[in-house]
RNA sequence: GUCCCCAUCGUCUAGCCGGCCCAGGACAACGGCCUUUCACGCCGUCGACAGGGGUUCAAAUCCCCUUGGGGACGCCA
């Protein structure tokens, strides 16, 4: 009875685990347990995994272009970016593009701009499937010419009735492999399937999951290579990976029950088994699965709402791998950190409001000039009139109270605006611009006009010696001055605002609202 | 149905080769402080080991079962 056990983990990201045949059953075995395992450990493998993964580390991300990039292939390519970067190896891309029917030139594109806009770089030129079908085929006739292979002619319709009897009696719907030993050459109709081992299990380690284990019996002659001659997805991903050198196949945890049959493969081709790691799905907040109403959209449209790729890659990462109780992380931190250990083998929901806020942290920090930079093109589609320059002095001023790029270009309205323009907050106006509130105004007016020199301590200063020389509190002059100079009851210090403004747009704006009639 | 995976506050999580945990941090919520306003910031409150059995002097941590959730069972990827 053969015993096939395969996939061995890294030194560096490996789980130990009694791979002797007992396993983990409710496989609880995380990060401690990972760092147990950093002993070097004779796995009772064939081959050790020194042997295999010393050398350097290649990971890869293969999307299908038939969409644009979600943000759970987004945090699948950051791990598996990270990973590389990590260990100093190379991070490659791959495009799964064999679904004609589906895949879409701009969704290559699309996602290849969310990859750079993300600052995941890749090794290389990205490979695209469909230009490898020769290498397929290479790969299928080696098998056929082994042994491992063979021609079936069932039709499609009869294989899915014999999955359908299966279903009846209670098991795993599968091909009963009756052309196995046929003998059948290749003919009109007819796929490759591979022979599977009929008794044994597969074993693998995964590098978040731990070890995992499946009954072949549960597996069955998958289809190699289609009646119309393409190849399946099993078999091109093995070949991709072991053409391309990939040691660490990351991705998401829908994948692994086609580990099993693809450890097959490359047991059947007699090619190296890299270090599988299946990273959790992402969850809606409602933990159902993610979809469009949960707020979850595609990179690009978090892109459009004015986050900061660098905030979107903290949050993504946070969610499922962590570092103690560390929340923010820079690029350089997180490659220093992630070693693919940490990685929480649980599903994880999305949270938009933990993303806005991470958003915040980091768009608080940007210093004023970057701050511009990286506003400008949400100032323009809000269809504010200050360039870059001018963002740069008005932007600091509410930075702290935006929580992405849009609210801020959103909030910046108020000092964007003409005088004549300023739009008013009618509560603000009926509790701020009082006939005494304008009144203070009339005399502020005055008082900033004289001022020889219109900066934000000069203005300070006049209006505190306007307070004090007329024995007022401070709250009899600032609400109105507020919803003069801003038209709503928020913002910040008003001397800033006036600096900001400068003395002839803060002066229009003071007759402006001296002039206003209560309704 | 069968197989695989998972299970700590509402959410993200720390802790998990047992004792330092009547479980720590973050988001959210709520209260307060700061402040000319709104924010930021700071302080505090609320809030979880799914259930049941074991093992042990001791279990969130180890084992088993149950329940719940997710995934996969294609000539899709």
């Amino acid at each position: 009875m053969p015993r096939i056990v395969s996939g061995q983990p890294a030194t560096m990201l490996l789980k130990r685990d009694k791979l002797d045949g007992r396993f983990s059953r409710n496989g609880r075995c995380r990060r401690k347990r990972a760092a147990a395992c950093a002993r070097p450990q004779p796995f009772g493998l064939k081959r050790s995994f020194t042997e295999l993964h010393m050398s350097k580390v290649v990971t890869r991300f293969a999307p299908s272009p038939t969409g644009h990039l979600h943000i759970g292939g987004a945090r699948t390519a950051i791990f598996s970016w990270l990973l590389a970067r990590h260990f100093g190896g190379e991070f490659l891309l791959r495009i799964e593009d064999t679904d004609t029917e589906r895949s879409r030139q701009e969704y290559t594109d699309s996602i290849l701009a969310s990859m750079r806009w993300l600052g995941l770089d890749w090794d290389g030129e990205p490979a695209y499937q469909t230009r490898r079908t020769a290498i397929y085929n290479e790969f299928i006739d080696r098998l056929l010419a082994s042994g491992h292979a063979y021609w079936c002619e069932c039709p499609a319709e009869k294989v899915e009735a014999m999955r359908e009897e299966a279903r009846q009696k209670g098991e795993k719907p599968r091909y009963n492999g009756e052309c196995r030993e046929r003998g059948l050459g290749q003919g009109p109709g007819r796929v490759v399937r591979l022979k599977a081992p009929l008794a044994g299990r597969v074993n693998f380690n995964d590098m978040v999951k731990g070890p995992i284990s499946f009954d072949v019996a549960e597996l069955d002659d998958m289809v190699l290579r289609r009646s119309d001659g393409m190849p399946t997805y099993n078999l091109a991903v093995v070949v991709d990976d072991a053409t391309m050198g990939v040691t660490h196949v990351v991705r998401g945890d829908d994948h692994v029950n086609n580990t099993p049959k693809q450890i097959l493969l490359y047991e059947a081709l007699g090619l190296p088994v890299p270090v599988f790691g299946h990273v959790p799905m992402i969850l809606g907040p409602d933990r159902q699965k993610l979809s469009k109403r949960h707020g979850a959209k595609a990179t690009i449209e978090y892109e459009k709402d004015g986050l900061l790729p660098e905030a979107l890659v903290n949050y993504l990462v946070r969610l499922g791998w962590s570092h103690g109780d560390q929340e923010l992380f820079s690029r350089e931190e997180l490659v220093e950190l992630f070693d693919g250990t940490s990685l929480n083998n649980a599903a994880a929901g999305f949270d938009p409001e933990k993303l806005l806020w991470v958003n915040a942290q980091y768009l608080h920090k940007l210093p004023a000039a970057e701050l511009a930079e990286r506003l400008k093109p949400f100032a323009e589609t809000a269809g504010l009139r200050a360039g870059k320059e001018r963002l740069e002095v008005l932007a600091p001023l509410f930075q702290n109270r935006a929580s992405t790029l849009v609210d801020l270009a959103e909030q910046l309205r108020c000092l964007d605006a003409n005088a004549a323009d300023l739009p008013y907050d009618a509560a603000a106006v009926q509790k701020g611009l009082t006939d005494e509130g304008r009144g203070h105004v009339r005399n502020l007016r005055e008082a900033l006009a004289a001022l020889p020199e219109f900066t934000e301590a000069a203005a300070h200063e006049a209006v505190n010696g306007y307070v004090e020389k007329n024995g007022l509190k401070f709250k009899a002059v600032g609400p109105a001055l507020r919803v003069a100079l801003l038209g709503f009851m928020g913002g910040p210090d008003l001397a800033m605002v006036m600096a900001a403004l400068g003395r002839e747009e803060s002066l229009k704006r003071l007759d402006r609202a001296i002039e206003i009639k209560l309704s």
